[in-house]
DNA sequence: CACTTGATTTCGGAG
DNA sequence: CTCCGAAGTCAAGTG
C-alpha cells in the first residue's frame, strides 16, 4: 500500500462527473490499483475513488497543467468500462509504501443468521411449551425464518430481523397468509422478533395479531455458553 | 489527520461484535476524532471503523496484553453510544501526523446535464428524422431541455430526468401547454425520457398524450465514443 | 425533527 | 455466473 499526502485536484469521468478543487489530501493506492482519496473528516467513506479491477499510471501533465503548476498527473483506469479519475498533484507533503500483505479477514458476530440460529436453539425464549418445527421453512414466496409449534399445538411464523422495521412485518404478514392457505398448518400466528423494534413496526404487527418480541442477543448467547458448558 | 501503519488487532462492540485477527493495517485517525482501518485490497470501505462524533484515547495495555506483545491500545468510543473500537497495536511501522485543512468538498455534475448533453447529440434516439432545434429553449416558465422536430417537421418538447417521476410530467405538461399558444410552434407533442421511468409517472404522460422513452445512459455514451473515435 | 429514498452504494450468499 | 437482500449502510431531500 502507498500512501500519499498532496496538495490535489480530482476529476472523476464515469457512471457520473464530479470534480475536488485543489486541497491537501491523502491518497491511498491500494494493492489491487485501486485509489482512495480521503479528507481530514466525513465518515468512512471517501471523497472520491476508483474500485478495483483498475490500474494507475503516472503519467507527465500537459503544458496547460505545468503551468497552472500541476507536477504530476496520476490516471486510474477502471479495468472494464471508460470509468477514470485523474488526479493532478500539485504538491506532495509524504510519499511512502508499505507491505501489508493478505488481511485475515473481519470476523462477524450478532448478525441476523446468528440470531436466527440462536433463538432456533432456544426457541422457548418465544414461551413455554414451544417447540421447533423448522428453520428456513420454504414457501413459494421465500424462506420463514422459523416455524414452530407453541404449548397448545398451534403453528407459528417467526420472522427475525436484527432491527425490526415495518418491511419485517410486511414481509411476515405475506408469509402468514401464504402459510394460512395450507389446511395442515392453518390456523398460523405470527411473532416478529428483532433486537429493536421501531414503535411503527411494533403498531403495525399487533394491529395484525402479530406478537413482537424484543431479543436479547447476549442473553440468547449466554444460554448458549452456559449450556454448552454443561456439556 | 494521522497515518499510522501497524501490526494490530481489532474489535469492534457495539450493534454488532466483530474482530480483526494481528496483521499489518493502516489506521487512519482524521481530525473530528473518527478513526478508519484499512487493509491492502477491497474496496473503499474500511475493514473497520467508528464514525464521528467520537474520541481516541491511546491507554496502556493490559498485563495480559503486554504478556502477548500488545505496544500500546487505542480505545475509540463513539460519543452517543456505548459503541467502541478497541485497537491493540503490536508493533508500529509508521506513524505521522498532517494538517490538512478544511476540504472545500465534491461538486457532482448533474447527471441530468450529461444526459441531455448525450441525448441531444444522439437526438435521432427519439425517431428517425429527428433533427435537433435547440437545447435549454428558454421560455416564460423556464427553459425546456430540449426543443426538436421529428420526421414529419412537428415541433416536439423533451423533458429529461435522470429519474422520471409524476412531477416531471407535470413540468413538460406547463411547457407543452405554454409552447402550443405559440402559432409559430403549435401543434407541440412532448417526449418525456428518463433513465428510470415510475409506472405512475408513465400512465400520467401516456394519458396526456406523451411520449416515454427511457434512456440508456450506456448506450448514449457508448455512441458518443464510436463517433469520436471516428474522428 | 423524523422519515423516505438513492447510492460511482458495498458485500455476502443462494440458485 | 447473476440475482437478491442486508448493511455498524451513508447522505440528501422532503414533509
Amino acid at each position: 500500500m502507498r500512501v500519499v499526502i498532496a496538495e490535489c485536484s480530482v476529476d472523476y469521468l464515469g457512471r457520473l462527473t464530479a470534480h475536488l478543487p485543489l486541497a491537501t489530501r491523502l491518497l491511498m493506492v491500494k494493492a489491487d490499483g485501486s485509489v482512495l482519496v480521503h479528507s481530514d473528516g466525513g465518515s468512512y467513506k471517501p471523497l472520491n475513488w476508483m474500485s478495483p479491477p483498475c490500474s494507475m499510471a503516472e503519467i507527465a501533465p500537459t503544458e496547460d497543467e505545468t503551468e497552472e503548476g500541476v507536477q504530476s498527473v496520476w490516471l486510474v483506469q477502471h479495468a472494464k468500462s471508460e470509468d477514470h479519475l485523474r488526479i493532478r498533484i500539485h504538491r506532495v507533503h509524504h510519499d511512502s509504501a508499505h507491505d501489508l500483505g493478505i488481511d485475515p479477514g473481519l470476523v462477524k458476530d450478532g448478525v441476523e443468521a446468528q440470531l436466527q440460529a440462536l433463538l432456533a436453539e432456544h426457541i422457548e425464549t418465544l414461551g413455554t411449551g414451544y417447540s421447533l418445527i423448522r428453520r428456513e421453512y420454504m414457501t413459494a414466496i421465500g424462506p420463514v425464518d422459523i416455524v414452530c409449534r407453541d404449548a397448545t399445538g398451534m403453528t407459528v411464523a417467526v420472522e427475525i430481523k436484527r432491527r425490526g422495521d415495518i418491511d419485517g412485518v410486511e414481509q411476515l404478514t405475506r408469509y402468514l397468509e401464504l402459510l394460512n392457505r395450507d389446511p395442515h398448518l392453518a390456523p398460523v400466528t405470527g411473532v416478529f422478533a428483532a433486537q429493536l423494534i421501531k414503535p411503527q413496526a411494533r403498531v403495525l404487527a399487533e394491529d395484525r395479531g402479530i406478537r413482537c418480541v424484543t431479543l436479547d442477543y447476549e442473553a440468547l448467547k449466554g444460554m448458549d455458553d452456559t449450556e454448552s458448558r454443561l456439556f
